[in-house]
DNA sequence: TCCAAAAAGGATATTGACATCTTTTTTGGA
DNA sequence: TCCAAAAAAGATGTCAATATCCTTTTTGGA
């Protein structure tokens, strides 16, 4: 539903080491992709992203691994949307005909503009701490496969 | 923005022939790809589907073509979706986790949910008849890429 | 000073959506 | 009866997203 795979490996990536980054303890890469179910060097990839994005940091060497920073749990989704897909397809027409727009409305326009504008409202606004703090009962769950 | 390159067409496509089709005018694929600037032979299987789903008539031979039939306009947009996306992507959690589940939510399912129970609920009541009957100043215009 | 562990970087493989090309079937009219 | 035009069917090609594998760089500790 639009958004790609890429996307949902960073969201789980950084929201598990959120998870797992207490009292300083680094979280390594293959840990992550085992407990999450998701290829490894695809993954890598990923959070290289994230890392030069400066929304998360990593260290280097034995001992290293990935850990939260100051920009991590005020990150908007909407950033992880720019960093993996890309943010342009909230301004491109959904039937691919050409940039979205109202002076010249493709059939579904109107139907769409207002879904896709609350997509992006809701992106735009809501950042990896809020995820963390919405009460689910079992929030690593809710990042697995399972 | 989630909806497929093939959806446009199949969507173009059916709008193009009830356009086109006045007093028993059959309209030759050649023309459809033509005008919208689609891929012939790919715009050809999707047009296929479509009839053998129902929404749309053909007949072959000179002077054949695709034509309206009785179901075309009352046809609703999930039906082309089903016919070219597959419907499953309405009941699949965003981040491809697994089924999508408020028994066990994924980190965006709530935010999701609303936005894709009101797309759903778009697609499912609006009709090929709706769309055409928008005041679209040039409607025709509104189907093509430019 | 060297080693092993970990991220970073880069090269290659797979897959599915999209696109193109060719052959077959159907059919109205000369 | 035959031909040409048109949809239908099927075979093949392309490309970007996804996935895997291998090499390089960094670094803490023995
Ligand atoms: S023009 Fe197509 S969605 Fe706006
Ligand atoms: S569980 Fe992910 S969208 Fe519902």
């Amino acid at each position: 539903m639009f958004l790609s795979k890429s996307f949902g490996y960073a969201l789980r990536g950084i929201l598990y080491v959120a998870l797992k980054d207490t009292e300083g303890r680094k979280v390594k890469l293959g840990e992550i992709a085992e407990k999450l179910s998701v290829p490894r060097h695809f993954l890598a990839k990923i959070m290289k992203l994230m890392v030069q994005e400066g929304i998360l940091s990593s260290i280097k060497g034995p001992y290293g691994g990935f850990l939260l920073n100051e920009n991590t749990l005020t990150a908007k989704l909407i950033h992880l949307v720019k960093i993996t897909d890309g943010v342009e397809q909230f301004n491109t027409c959904v039937l691919s005909l050409r940039k979205c727009n109202s002076k010249n409305p493709c059939p579904l326009h109107y139907q769409m503009l207002k879904l896709r504008d609350g997509m992006l409202a809701e992106f735009s606004k809501t950042t990896i701490g809020d995820l963390l703090n919405q009460e689910t009962p079992d929030f690593i769950k809710s990042i697995s496969v399972i």
